[in-house]
RNA sequence: GCCCGGGUGGCGGAACAGGCAGACGCGCCGGUCUCAAAAACCGGUUCCUUCACGGGAGUGCGGGUUCGAUCCCCGCCCCGGGCACCA
């Protein structure tokens, strides 16, 4: 009598055998290839979610068949602990936030045990302990002292909701903060920047070589960091009288190639230059009224690129070097402070914003570009002075063409990147006017945030040395636990915490109150993982070499940008330092998808969570675990389906039954398959063809896939059993496929997988020590094909010949075959498909 | 506007690398078992047409290359995402 399927008891059972078994545990092992499988730790927000349950499922199918295969896998977990949720939740439920941390740390703990993780947990990493934060000082300093850590003051968003400064790469595209959705404001405020883009360029290039990431997150980062390359311009300004003066103003433009037709100068209402250019003349009061209003508004209005541009002359003139016209300065609302230099040479013809301009204000808009076919061309392709001053055209003209109206380089060809640009450019460097330049849209990174459950930054003020770094005998700088968050306490209400005396010279200083932003803890942990519990350094670099880079990263693509760009940096800095050797730190990524119900995204706020604890307790860890894999590929979005579940469940039940008749059946029969006659054949075939279609769909991370093809198995398997009488059937064949069906599962759905194995099977050792089932080519070749046979493309009919048969006898049966579909025509060519089909073309 | 994805039955999805479109699952329909139901098992299920054999159409739309296109090329449409007065 066989017992039915019940995960209620062989889960728990099992998950503490292996943990009493130590069986996850790994170390360095210079025998064996090195697995590095990580997935994004997670932040200790509370109960787990099937975004949770999807990603680390995926990353623990993998490596549990990779160590099957032969592989020394990594394969940890930590958490990203912390950060302000935990001080929200602090705030509203009166608990300390270390306290709500490390509570929900044991909880999500707990359910990734209950799922059958096969973590090394003895490699935990959680960032709000002590022994991991005081490696974040460390980093701290010495990046400092790599030159690569700025306090400077510059206008920086601001999170009025939750009280601190956020780096760009938190203010998402409606100017909101990434955490809270308020509207950030911008404030000019002293902070701590880490100096990424010293790397900007490296960022950039090295995409390239990681081909094995999502082409969508090097798009992303490639976009944000933003490289454009074009020209310095230097334009000399012109004192109160309109005669030049000494000094000049540069511009960035991407185009010098169209500076003959500037024709207006713009600065950004924040340019410093704008109130002393204006100052107590007739402009003032126009000029102001522009840069006041441009103040008010917040960065979302301002950047709405409908919207009607405004502008004031502020009674200056810049000269244009190309041709030392005086050209008039503007104060305009849609030139930024915060891109280039904050002052924009304007070229109404060949830019649609300085072409609206232009037109609302009556400037003159002569062209400079013309399209090779635009009938203009003739009269102005000798012209060197200016013929046409306005254009007719509805809006402004951006591509290739031939340059008119430009002096000496009039009628040369040019466009963006064009031999223009190039041309003009060398002009400027050869008169000292200009310069070849490259901008890009990445800001230096902002570290610090006004907030108490961060790393606190290691510096200290002092009022005679300035910025001090804390020594690095002294870190850890401790993060008090004394403080009550629920009144909004932080580090700058304690003086305890920051009154101190300078290290270098003795006398009373203030120690750095900010404390650093979460995304630098998580900018290295995979590297900690290496070598979790050193005391006396970061890591062992011998480690570090050992199972780094990453091989095979997984998580959500709203990472895209923020944790992968960072770490990128930081791998690229230790790199520079000496810590490891290679430039990148995740070779291959893979972003999976969102798990959805009813169309939306799971999420509290719509009500549609579907909570992985309630999934266990009715079908098991293993249905679960095998469903989120069938559903959809990895990397697309997942809909929730409570009927693709329980179809799941009953395909478990279907396998247990099947193991368990088999070896009731089969018991103590040769473990070698003897496969005689046909239908033995057959089974022993789609067994072979199912093992190679696993591992090869497990090596691309096909998983949906892979567990098709074991259903396919289990179908054949039960095909056999109804087709072939009890006492005909090949008990060793049966067995062998049982055996291997439970080896193929064994990553997928563990537990029931080591109940099959260890108690219906019989077998003396963990399903997970055994090796993965090898592939055998020549079992799973088929002796005879079915082909097509198409006449004009049209499937007519179908031979089956033996796998080998030579090509005129695959052509002589299939013309046989489709001689109806032939008569009086007359065939033209034939094409033959090995194992697939034979084409006919006949008239 | 620029840059990435994506569009296949009633649904989720499959189709290595240009070779039989729709694997596998869900749902639905029919059957076996049962007093009955559930469970389980067996069979069917792209659409149109035909009693049937068969025939025709079909992977967002329109062209092209090819013996052959879901796949490659050109031109569009729609959906999702990122960036965006970035000079």
């Amino acid at each position: 009598m066989t017992r039915s399927y019940d995960p209620h008891v062989i889960e728990p059972k099992w998950q503490n055998a292996w943990e009493r078994d130590g069986l996850y545990s790994v170390a360095e092992d210079p025998t064996r290839p090195k697995y590095y499988l990580l997935e994004m730790f997670p932040y200790p927000s509370g109960d787990i979610h099937m975004g949770h349950v999807r990603n680390y499922t995926i990353g623990d199918v993998v490596a549990r068949q990779l160590t099957m295969a032969g592989h020394q896998v990594l394969h940890p977990i930590g958490w990203d602990a912390f950060g302000l949720p935990a001080e929200n939740a602090a705030i509203k439920s009166n608990t300390h936030p270390a306290e709500w941390t490390y509570a929900n740390i044991e909880k999500q703990k707990a359910s990734f045990k209950r799922m059958g993780f096969s973590y090394d947990w003895d490699r935990t990493v959680i960032t709000c302990d002590e022994g991991y934060y005081r490696w974040g000082q460390w980093i701290f300093l010495k990046f400092w002292e790599r030159g690569l850590v700025e306090r400077k003051s510059s206008p920086v968003n601001w999170c009025p909701s939750c009280k601190t400064v956020l780096a760009n790469e938190q203010v998402l595209g409606g100017g909101e903060c990434w955490r809270c959705k308020s509207i950030v404001e911008k404030r000019e405020l002293e902070q701590w920047y880490f100096k990424i883009t010293e790397y900007a360029d490296e960022l950039l290039d090295d995409l390239t070589t990681l081909t094995g990431w999502p082409e969508r997150v090097k798009a992303m980062q490639a976009n944000w960091i933003g490289r454009s390359e074009g020209a310095e311009v230097d334009f000399t300004l012109c004192d109160a009288a309109g005669e030049p003066a000494e000094s000049t103003i540069t511009v960035f433009t991407t185009r010098p190639d169209t500076l003959f037709g500037c024709t207006f100068f713009l600065l950004a209402p924040e340019h410093p230059l704008v109130r002393e250019l204006v100052e107590g003349t007739e402009y003032a009061a126009p000029v102001m009224e522009v840069v006041d209003a441009a103040a008010k508004e917040t960065s979302v209005e301002r950047a709405l690129g409908e919207r009607e541009k405004r502008g004031a002359f502020t009674g200056r003139y810049v000269i244009n070097p190309v041709n030392n016209e005086k050209v008039p300065v503007w104060v305009a609302d849609y030139v930024l402070m915060e891109y280039g230099t904050g002052a924009v040479m304007a070229v109404p013809c060949g830019d649609q914003r300085d072409f609206e301009f232009a037109r609302k204000y009556g400037l003159p808009i002569p062209p400079v570009v013309l399209p090779e076919d635009d009938p203009a061309l003739e009269a102005l392709r000798e012209a060197r002075g200016r013929v046409i001053d306005n254009v007719t055209w509805e809006c402004a003209y951006s591509g290739p063409g031939i340059m008119v109206q430009s002096g000496a380089f009039t009628g040369m060809p040019t466009g963006a990147g064009g031999p223009g640009v190039a041309a003009v450019t060398r002009w400027l460097e050869d008169r000292g006017k200009g310069r070849f330049a490259i901008n890009y849209r990445l800001r230096d990174w902002l570290i610090s945030r006004q907030r108490y459950w961060g790393n606190p930054i290691p510096a200290i003020h002092c009022p005679s040395c300035g910025l001090v770094p804390v020594p690095e005998c002294e870190l850890p700088v401790r993060l008090p636990r004394d403080v009550d968050i629920t009144k909004g306490e932080t580090l700058a209400d304690h003086p305890t915490f920051y009154e101190t005396v300078c290290p270098t010279c003795g006398g009373p200083a203030r120690r750095e109150t900010d404390t650093m932003d979460t995304f630098t803890c998580s900018s290295w942990y995979y590297l900690r993982y290496c070598d979790a519990r050193n005391s006396e350094a970061i890591w062992d670099v011998d480690k570090a070499a050992y199972w780094m880079p990453v091989d095979q990263y997984i998580g959500g693509i709203e990472h895209a940008i923020l944790h992968l760009l960072y770490s990128r940096f930081f791998t690229k800095v230790f790199r520079d330092m000496g810590l490891i050797s290679f430039a990148e730190p995740f070779t291959n990524l893979l972003t999976q998808g969102m798990v959805r119900k009813d169309g939306d995204v799971m999420s509290k706020s719509k009500g549609n969570v579907v909570a992985p604890e309630d999934m266990i307790a009715e079908f098991g860890a293993d249905a679960l675990r095998a469903y989120i894999l069938f559903m959809s590929p990895p990397d697309k979005d997942l809909e929730w389906s409570r009927e693709g579940l329980e179809g799941m469940y009953r395909w478990l039940s279907r396998v247990w039954r099947l193991v368990s008749e088999i070896s009731a059946e089969c018991a103590g029969g040769p473990m070698m398959a003897a496969a005689e006659g046909g239908a033995e054949k057959a089974l022993n075939r789609e067994m072979h063809r199912v093992i190679g279609k696993v591992t090869e769909d497990i090596s691309r991370f096909q998983l949906n896939t892979s567990i098709a093809s074991m259903m396919e198995l289990t179908n054949a398997a039960y095909d056999y059993r109804n087709k072939v009488a009890a006492g005909d059937r090949d008990a060793a064949l049966m067995r062998t496929v049982a055996e291997n069906l439970t080896l193929l599962l064994a990553p997928y759905v563990p537990h029931m997988a080591e109940e099959l194995w260890s108690e219906v099977l019989g077998a003396k050792s963990s399903v997970h020590r055994q090796p993965w089932p090898t592939f055998d080519a020549q079992a799973a070749a088929a002796e005879e094909v079915e082909m097509a046979v198409q006449v004009n493309g049209k499937v007519r009919g179908r031979i089956t010949v033996v796998a080998d048969l030579d090509d005129a006898a695959v052509i002589d049966a299939a013309l046989k075959q489709v001689a109806a579909h032939l008569e009086g025509k007359e065939v033209l060519k034939t094409v033959v498909v090995a194992g697939k089909l034979v084409s006919v073309v006949a008239r």
